[in-house]
DNA sequence: ATACAACTTCAAGTTAACTTGAAGTCAAGA
DNA sequence: TCTTGACTTCAAGTTAACTTGAAGTTGTAT
């Protein structure tokens, strides 16, 4: 299937402008034209860009998230190297979710401590 | 302990001008001040500092790390009340290492591709 | 007494990642 | 044919999160 312009910001939530955004900064590269001018979208550049919404939300920014395609596509590293930097990316992502994690152990102490203070107690102040 | 900002800077790794950053937004109300103005930071500043510093690695903008201080520290809701943002909050950061696990689920998915056609072929190219 | 390092404030500058606006092109329908 | 809506480019504007620079203050060493 081929899609408009519109079509890619319904069905990714990016506004068009930051989709034109992404074609400026290399990240859409096989993106292709109609003779108009025109962009239109393939069922792949639909998959790119979600890939790159993932790798946005996951705190890469534009320029590592260009770096990553870069490196998968050229072909001058070995599958090793590839692997390697994938995983990388993986331990990045792990550590983010510990934070997180640590966050909401934060916030779940805080919870249990005013559900205790509302079952004894009734003075409401400090925390 | 007390520290200087200079200190502080060593410890945590964030430039002073960030950390001045920071108290200007909120994120250190309880800073306190020599008679000369100097700024002085006790172990609990700098261990909200390190906080500060996990949830920014995560993702979350320093609005975001502003109200989850605020949450912990107000007195002017009920019980009931903070108990409800805590949650809500929870369930934000819940749906962000949503977003973080499927990006490694992505990621592994590569690395498995990546890892037959090494054991398969040796044509290096695609993905 | 004076120099110097380390701090201070405040305003302006920077970078990333977009967004907005102006001005123009193109294809389809009345 | 003319209008309308969806697209285009390009330049300038915006926001977050700092950084930099200028100008001033303070505490300590010579």
């Amino acid at each position: 299937m081929n899609y408009t312009i519109t079509n890619v910001s319904k069905m990714t939530g990016l506004a068009p402008s930051a989709i034109r955004f992404y074609e400026q900064e290399g990240l859409l590269p096989y993106l292709q034209r109609k003779s108009s001018g025109t962009r239109f979208f393939t069922d792949d550049d639909i998959e790119r860009l979600t890939f790159i919404i993932g790798l946005k939300d996951a705190g890469l920014t534009i320029r590592e998230i260009q770096e990553c395609f870069t490196f998968c596509d050229r072909g001058d590293e070995t599958i090793d190297k590839r692997i390697q930097l994938f995983q990388k990316h993986k331990s990045n992502i792990r550590s983010k979710i510990c934070e997180l994690e640590k966050c909401i152990q934060r916030i779940d102490d805080k919870v249990t401590f005013l559900q205790q203070k509302k079952n004894t107690s009734s003075t409401i102040s400090d925390i």
